[in-house]
DNA sequence: AAGTCATATTGACGCACGCTCATATCACCC
DNA sequence: GGGTGATATGAGCGTGCGTCAATATGACTT
């Protein structure tokens, strides 16, 4: 009944202070599951490319219009992207470049 | 009965070009889905500190020892974890740094 | 005010996924 | 070979989530 750790302390240690949890791990999930989905994927790489309104993003993407309402409030929330309305045209755009450097690193670390 | 498009030709090439499909979507949303659970954000969190083997990552984070060896083997499969037997201990460590990295960067945009 | 286009909302459905339990395999030591 | 600790596997369960259809709201034009 052996219930020894390889571990030392130290590392012990570093885990219980480096190791996200709470509300911070929540933040964190949440943010790179935004990037599980395929259709937020090429979603957000179209808004790395220029602005655009709903309609348009729906049609270049071939997305129901529907979905890419419901995605871009769920990235409205997030803070990820940000909407300025002119008229009956709503455009949406990234609210900074970091969400695109996310993304290129994954793609760095997949090599394609 | 309008259908016209906002966007200028150009844009549409460049969306066409660059937005991800198919088998790059794929490993995209794949390798992001990684991050989008708390228990591999934590098991990841925890060997990018120090090499660890099953039985003390299950100790040291409080997670089922099947649950880690379940997510370790996902983890495996995908490239983001190595493993080294020795003996009846195996260990598992990060491949590289490009994981960790991307973890950094989305707490950076975070700002947590 | 009516019509049309743009966008948002709601509700229902289906599916993928993570967790857990039970069990199996593997390696060491006596 | 039997016992024990370490790791892996498989099946079942619950649930969260993305999509779509239908509908609603909003804004402009004539």
């Amino acid at each position: 009944m052996q219930e020894m750790m390889l571990l030392d302390r130290r590392t012990k240690d570093l885990v219980r202070e480096y190791v996200p949890d709470g509300d911070v791990l929540d933040s964190i999930t949440c943010f790179f599951g935004v990037f599980a989905d395929p259709t937020r994927v090429r979603m957000l790489s179209a808004l790395a490319i220029s602005e655009m309104c709903v309609t348009d993003l729906s049609r270049v993407l071939d997305i129901n219009q529907t979905t890419v309402s419901h995605q871009l409030r769920l990235l409205k929330n997030l803070g990820i992207v940000k909407s300025e309305r002119c008229g009956k045209i709503i455009t949406y755009s990234l609210v900074n470049d970091t969400v695109n450097d996310v993304m290129l690193k994954g793609v760095e670390f997949l090599g394609c």
